[in-house]
DNA sequence: CGTATTTGACCCGCGC
DNA sequence: GCGCGGGTCAAATACG
């Protein structure tokens, strides 16, 4: 099994959005490099513009979709997108299908990545069913029409599971992790969300993230930085976080498991929080991450401070449930979404503007885009 | 003092 | 069976 495939789909969605029309890299600025800064978004754009579809030609050798695999994937599209304002407009890309769009990105990470609801009973809410299992996995391109980069959502094809016997965790010579009974590794590899994010995006997360390790990756110059939700105790929700080797200023960004409790509502509640705090929060109003929280002026190396304790929150979610919930989940199709920021309302303001069906109303004034670090 | 971060060690999955 | 790479743990340390 290639164990970098995934992340060389990651590679190929940040080479796709950097590389615009004239095969130029977006101008970042130092702020970027220093964590400060955005990549512009209308270079994102008109890197949709140029997407083209060819199979190992140029930076983008996305694998080859059949010619029905559009309309297999426009099934998909739909039935990520089945929400009651969800639309469709023509294609914008070459070669490309039908673009759906949900006009949030709450709709969409509620359909990717279940309800922003408590795992009450420790039931996982799997993520969407998507195709058929294939590999590689084909690319699901949802271009925005306006000033954003596209979704793309790739289907993982389960993992074969292995004897889990719980015994086999039952080590002589360390005692059983208090918050893990049997797949501590497993757990991170059931499910998975992938984004990627661009510096100051990292910032933007409205989760509370406390980060546990970090260890360096064969391959990449920079390590990978490993957080586990800190909002509530028993949260299942995990995300690993490195440098983007190949576009700088930029962060792959993985998230599995469940939250087992609601958004926090404050994520700086908690005292003797945000030491070293050098970025500014900005309360994400989506009930799943756009950024990682990782700081913005430090890269991975400096974690996210931000905390919160969400009152009353605490669901009754044990760790057993949660590995079960994992367990259940383990046929689970991975997600990726190479660019969390493009789920900014913005994306799907401007679709709404192109659908002029009326059925989406645009939640772009509600909707606050990523914060810029103080 | 409480909490977060750092970091080395441990452990498991997987390929050979 | 062995070694490598990656994920996690937990003690030590830092910080507000």
């Amino acid at each position: 099994m290639d164990d970098n495939w995934d992340l060389h789909a990651i590679v190929r969605s940040c080479q796709f959005l950097t590389s615009a029309a004239d095969g130029q890299t977006p101008p970042i600025t130092p702020a970027v490099e220093a964590g400060g800064g955005n990549p512009s978004s209308e270079d994102a754009l008109s890197c949709l513009a140029s997407l083209t579809f060819e199979e190992e030609n140029g930076p983008f050798s996305y694998p080859a979709v059949q010619p029905n695999g559009f309309q297999e994937l426009d099934q998909v599209a739909k039935t990520i997108f089945a929400t009651n304002a969800a639309a469709s407009v023509a294609p914008t890309v070459p070669g490309g299908f039908a673009i759906h769009h949900s006009p949030s990105f709450t709709d969409f990470a509620r359909s990717v990545y279940g309800q922003n609801q408590p795992q009450q009973g420790g039931q996982c809410h799997p993520p969407v069913p998507l195709l058929p299992t294939s590999n590689p996995p084909r690319p699901l391109l949802i271009p925005a029409a306006g000033s954003n980069p596209a979704v793309e959502i790739y289907h993982y094809p389960p993992q074969p599971q292995r004897n889990m016997n719980p015994s086999r965790f039952a080590l002589p010579n360390r005692p059983l992790p208090h918050s893990c009974c049997r797949t501590r590794r497993r757990r991170f590899l059931q499910k998975k969300l992938v984004c990627q994010v661009s510096a100051d995006d990292v910032s933007t997360d409205a989760w509370a993230w406390r980060k546990y390790g970090q260890k360096p990756i064969k391959g990449s110059p920079f390590p990978r930085n490993y957080y586990r939700c800190s909002s509530s105790k028993g949260c299942g929700a995990r995300k690993h976080v490195e440098r983007s080797t190949t576009e700088p200023g930029m962060y792959v960004v993985t998230y599995a498991g469940d939250h087992t409790h609601p958004l926090p509502a404050h994520r700086n509640s908690l005292a003797s929080i945000n030491r070293n705090t050098r970025i500014a929060i900005c309360p994400n109003p989506y009930p799943y991450p756009v950024g990682t929280g990782l700081p913005v002026v430090a890269p991975p190396t400096v974690p996210p401070k931000n905390e919160a304790r969400p009152s009353g929150d605490q669901i009754s979610t044990n760790d057993t449930d949660w590995d079960m919930d994992m367990e259940l989940a383990s046929d689970d199709d991975d997600v990726l979404v190479p660019n969390m920021a493009a789920f900014d309302n913005d994306v799907f303001f401007d679709v709404d503007q192109l659908c002029s069906d009326g059925a989406s109303t645009s939640k772009h004034a509600g909707g606050s885009s990523p914060s810029q670090p103080a």
